[in-house]
DNA sequence: TATAATAATGACTAGACGGTCATTTGTCAA
DNA sequence: TTGACAAATGACCGTCTAGTCATTATTATA
């Protein structure tokens, strides 16, 4: 199990300068201090690599946001929401290169689904923060591209250029003007007519009951005895036999959600238990 | 010279549909129907093509939009702005496609720095275009930025979804989301300082009289007898020693600017001439 | 038609790549 | 100390690549 991890570091700091193809899997071994076989022991091909680490990256994304988003008052949404995404790029920023780098490149099919995959993950939380903070707005869909083209600008800013970089600034920035777009621009590009042309090309992807039990037994056997493995136990009993009061439930979810291995399982559970603070 | 023109098309489009790294020299020569050594008569090397395909493409790109800008009145700037962008990147689909694969992942040192100088080019384009329209105002650079993304975001929905696309509407709605924010957003987060620290890693090409009259003399050889190359001949005189009334240097540029390979030497000339119609 | 000059060919080289597998090394309990 | 099992090795394979160059085909000139 060590030796994956220290694959994914390692070859994660390689693909952030290089790219992925760019990059043999002699040089990973080699910068690894392992043999070729070696990798092949943990990783059936290199494809398999780039996949876990966008799974293991873009979980954590996505659910650092969510939870973010779904314990913030409508005053500090758009900060927060902001606040949230551009630390989780600063902490993890060789993912964040590589993503960044590969996005538009990429030929490898399941990779590319696995992207779009999370794309819309993403899509889907931001309409839900327009929706809630500014209603039924004609102008929502181009609001969503407004907001996600902000992020990747910025983000390329705060990866490639060695700026002393204020997040809190510049979640504040964001946020007055995505507020101020909101407001006052009135013109939709985006009508409901082109995006649900957009959508035909949705992949649905909807997490089962089933999957979901079947991710918590993976993670529980991974985990050593711990607060988190515990209350994964009794979250998972809930799921089969419901029992406790919600407020119990929500400090199941929140003794879990901030370890690493555990951001997906709370984001799933979060769903699944329809959890919101306010 | 046709070879030269069929290899770049050909070329383009598969680059376009691959990638550049993923497009074998074997595969643009099947696609040419011609052998592997003819390829190598016309260009050098694979990034010799590449980078001439930068050239000839970002050229246009510039120089369309620089004449749109300098030629029109306040009023419809910003709108004239993106609808020649728009324009230029539809009839360039092939091109544009293969710049946004390429652009974070090129690990070719002259590719990187032909494409930053376009960059600049166009950022102080933009930058111009702000302070013409709004000022010298504390959010002007984060201004570029925002148009900027708003360029990249809605370039990638023209060019990889099949929607259909009104470009007029689309301009339309994004003049109105840059005027918005220039008018109420009131937080830079690119403050002078920062884009002092941006600065540094500029790259200064200032292009001389001398490469200017060479570039000419070029193109002047290339094109056969016409309007064009007749008033490149006068113009060139002109440089060398000025003596026509500044009206009829603005018509002998308007002469040569619509052909595509006169639209740089346009361009250079109207920045030599300092030629503005307003 | 003969000759010179130019254009075009494609078999070939040298090297890099992802991936395999017979072999060696390390680690236990007995 | 032995034997059994698992972990790790790296030489090797087939395939692909960018780029070369001796040879051939085409064209222009005299």
């Amino acid at each position: 199990m060590a030796k994956k991890q220290l694959i994914m570091e390692k070859a994660l700091e390689l693909f952030a300068k290089q790219g992925f193809e760019a990059t043999s899997v002699q040089q990973i071994t080699e910068y690894c201090g392992i043999s070729k076989g070696a990798f092949y022991l943990a990783y059936k091909s290199k494809d398999e690599l780039i996949l876990a680490l966008l799974d293991h990256f873009m979980e954590q994304y996505i659910s650092n946001i969510d939870y973010t988003v779904k314990n913030s008052d409508n005053e500090s949404l758009l900060f927060s929401f902001y606040h949230s995404a551009f630390q989780t790029v600063q902490e993890h920023s060789n993912f964040a290169k590589l993503i960044i780098k590969e996005q538009a490149q990429t030929f490898n099919g399941e990779l590319f689904i696995k992207m779009q995959y999370y794309d819309q993950l993403l899509e889907q939380l931001i309409l839900a923060l327009i929706e809630r903070l500014f209603g039924d707005k004609a102008t929502k869909y181009d609001l969503i591209y407004t907001i996600r083209s902000f992020m990747n600008v910025y983000t390329g800013l705060l990866l490639f250029h060695n700026i002393p970089f204020d997040i809190e600034r510049l979640s504040q920035a964001l946020s007055e003007k995505t507020t101020v777009l909101a407001e006052h621009a009135t013109i939709p590009f985006i009508t409901e007519e082109v995006a649900m042309f957009m959508r035909e090309y949705r992949i649905e992807k909807e997490v089962s009951k089933e999957e979901v039990l079947e991710i918590m037994e993976q993670k529980i056997k991974e985990l050593e005895e711990s607060v988190e493995k515990e209350s994964l136990l009794l979250l998972k009993e809930e799921m089969i036999n419901p029992s406790y009061h919600s407020a119990i439930i929500a400090g199941l979810l929140e003794n879990i959600r901030s370890h690493p291995h555990c951001k997906w399982v709370a984001y799933l559970l979060r769903n699944y238990f329809g959890y919101e603070k306010n």
